[in-house]
DNA sequence: CGTACCACGGTGTTGCTA
DNA sequence: TAGCAACACCGTGGTACG
């Protein structure tokens, strides 16, 4: 604020100093003219007409009411400077007013002038001039606001009239109201536009007082007051301003402030709301998310468990490839197709009846192949389900996985993976064990690494049975440590009567399962032992096509569905032994 | 003491209504 | 078109605060 008005104070005095100098100018001008005139007039009508004068003085008059307007600028520069040039001066310093200036100049001290004057400096003496003249300078700050202002006023006043100008003309000076006939000369000095208002409170007894008021602190705090007022108020209004561009669907020019803080109000609520709603929306996603991360954890789980089980299926085979050279063996498969590779086998003279071993390239294509191949594969391979190879025994079994068909009847629906905790899956080296013990071949087609499941089929291949085919493809890695801490137990053994003894020792021999071995229908494996000794180990015992192996009777097919053992159908008459806790726990005796 | 805030009153403008 | 209400603007005085 201070810098504002020290501003506007050396605008002011610039100002006032830009008006003493026209003023002087003015003056100087019309004493010029003046004295033209009236040398023109003394020269041309001194003889004549001795009237002239008043006449012309009237003239004179009226130039500075006119000039006023000009003239006012100079008022201010009541400084004394001015003045000084000119006789007049000693007037004009008294009244403050430009006015006094013309009258002196003109002397001609007729009637009009001279009495306004002079009463402007006693009305105004007595209060204004003790203010005024004491401090000519001081009083400046005072005297600017009225200035810039008066150059409009006195305009437009000074032509109307003398009695018109009297209006305005109060309130500027302050003092000077009581004076109506002294006002409107005065009036162009001070009477600054300074409100309308103010000029009409003024009157003469409000003014005096306020004026006295005002000395102190006065008139120059009043008016730093309304500018600091009228300076909060444009900030204010700014702020409004602001706050309604902030506010959607606002008009812009139509609404009151009032308005504007009701709209306001009501958008915040607004906001409100919809901050909660997308909090709530958040939360509901976060969970979301959270319940489809786990999801895609255990479908993981799922896909590396089967890839695990793909992946020992393969090392199996391959693996046992070598050694089927040696002693025949299958795959798991009860397809049609797998019989019918026997058959071709066994026309092609790979041997008889017995085990037809399988070249590595079927091997490899049976277990290449994505489970995806199989739409509803049979154990094997419908999908990389732990037990795919339900069947190790029968030569067929080895082609079999491709073998879609035989696969539907004997093992329904591919059991979801199982639930088996992720283990590390490491391929488990196959055990293959053939041996040729009175003629009877055996052989252990296992995924599984676990000691026990070896264990097992060691212990059966070592009994008396004629052909022994124990094919273990546990899903889960299986290593004894991983297996033994939460290890479902042994869900069915079927063995052959002759070998039940054998079985028997499994949950003994089995140090990691210690649960007891169930042995389901030992009839069946009775059929079992039977036709297996019939050569129908192979496959080509007839057992016709695979989808009708499970419904033929004859072919004594044990098929032991386990929860968990879901797909695992043995067509051929074998021991399966499934394993929950393996994905694929087969065992096979013939 | 300077500044800011508030309240009051006056005035001008604008839009609506009888 | 006059009257009215609503609104904005302004000046002014009082008060609180740093």
């Amino acid at each position: 604020m201070s810098i504002e008005t020290l501003l506007e104070a050396a605008r002011f005095l610039e100002w006032q100093a830009q008006q003493q100098q026209r003023a002087r100018e003015e003056q100087e001008r019309l004493r010029l003219e003046r004295e033209r005139e009236q040398e023109q007039k003394k020269a041309s009508s001194l003889a004549r007409l001795a009237h002239a004068l008043p006449v012309e003085e009237p003239r004179i008059e009226a130039p500075p009411l006119p000039l006023s307007p000009p003239a006012p600028p100079p008022a201010p520069p009541p400084p004394l400077a001015t003045p000084t040039p000119l006789t007049v001066i000693p007037i004009p310093v008294v009244t403050n007013s430009p006015q006094p200036l013309p009258p002196p100049p003109p002397l001609p001290p007729a009637a009009q002038p001279l009495p306004l004057v002079p009463r402007q400096p006693a009305l105004v003496s007595t209060p204004g001039l003790s203010i005024k003249e004491p401090a000519p300078l001081p009083t400046r700050p005072q005297v600017p606001p009225p200035a810039p202002l008066l150059p409009d006023p006195k305009t437009t006043v000074a032509p109307t009239g003398s009695p018109k100008p009297l209006q305005p003309l109060p309130t500027p000076i302050l003092t000077i109201a009581p004076h109506p006939g002294v006002q409107p000369q005065l009036a162009p000095q001070q009477p600054p536009p300074p409100a309308l208002g103010t000029l009409k409170l003024a009157p003469a007894e409000e003014v005096k007082s306020s004026e006295q008021k005002k000395r102190p602190g006065g008139i120059g705090t009043r008016e730093v007051h309304n500018k600091l007022e009228k300076n909060r108020r444009a900030h204010l209004k700014e702020c409004f301003e602001t706050l309604k561009r902030n506010i959607p669907n606002v008009d812009d020019k139509k609404t009151s402030n009032l308005s504007v803080l009701r709209t306001a109000l009501r958008y915040i609520q607004s906001l409100k709301r919809k901050e909660k709603e997308y909090e709530h929306e958040m939360e509901r996603l976060a969970r979301e998310k959270i319940a489809t991360q786990q999801r895609l954890a255990e479908l993981k789980h799922e896909l590396s468990q089967w890839m695990d089980v793909l992946e020992i299926d393969r090392v199996l085979r391959q693996t046992c490839q070598p050694e089927d050279d040696q002693a025949s063996t299958s795959t798991a498969s009860e397809g049609e197709d797998n019989i019918d590779e026997d058959m071709e086998e066994d026309r092609a003279g790979l041997g008889p009846p017995k085990l037809s071993h399988r070249p590595q390239p079927e091997l490899l294509k049976s277990t290449l192949p994505p489970p995806s191949t199989a739409p509803a594969p049979l154990p094997p391979h419908p999908h990389p389900h732990p037990h795919p190879h339900p069947v190790a025994l029968s030569p067929a079994h080895l082609p079999a996985q491709p073998q879609p068909p035989q696969q539907k009847t004997p093992l329904p629906t591919p059991p979801p993976p199982p639930a088996t905790p992720a283990q590390t899956l490491v391929p488990a080296p196959a055990h293959l064990v053939a041996t040729a013990g009175g003629g009877s071949t055996v052989i252990a087609h296992t995924a599984t690494t676990h000691a026990s499941v070896i264990q097992t089929v060691n212990h059966v291949l070592q009994g008396p049975g004629g052909k022994h085919i124990a094919h273990i493809a546990p899903s889960a890695p299986s290593p004894a440590v991983q297996l033994a801490p939460a290890t479902p137990p042994i869900g069915h053994i079927t063995v052959h009567p002759a070998t039940l003894n054998h079985v028997a020792h499994l949950g003994s021999q089995l140090p990691l399962y210690p649960q007891p071995v169930a042995v389901s229908q030992p009839v069946a494996v009775s059929h079992i032992a039977h036709t297996l000794s019939h050569q129908q180990v192979n496959g080509t015992a007839g057992l016709g096509p695979p989808a009708t192996v499970m419904a033929k009777p004859a072919v004594g097919a044990q098929v032991v569905h386990h929860p968990q053992l879901v797909g695992q159908t043995v067509l051929n008459p074998v021991t399966m032994v499934t394993m929950p806790s393996f994905p694929v726990s087969t065992l096979k005796l013939a």
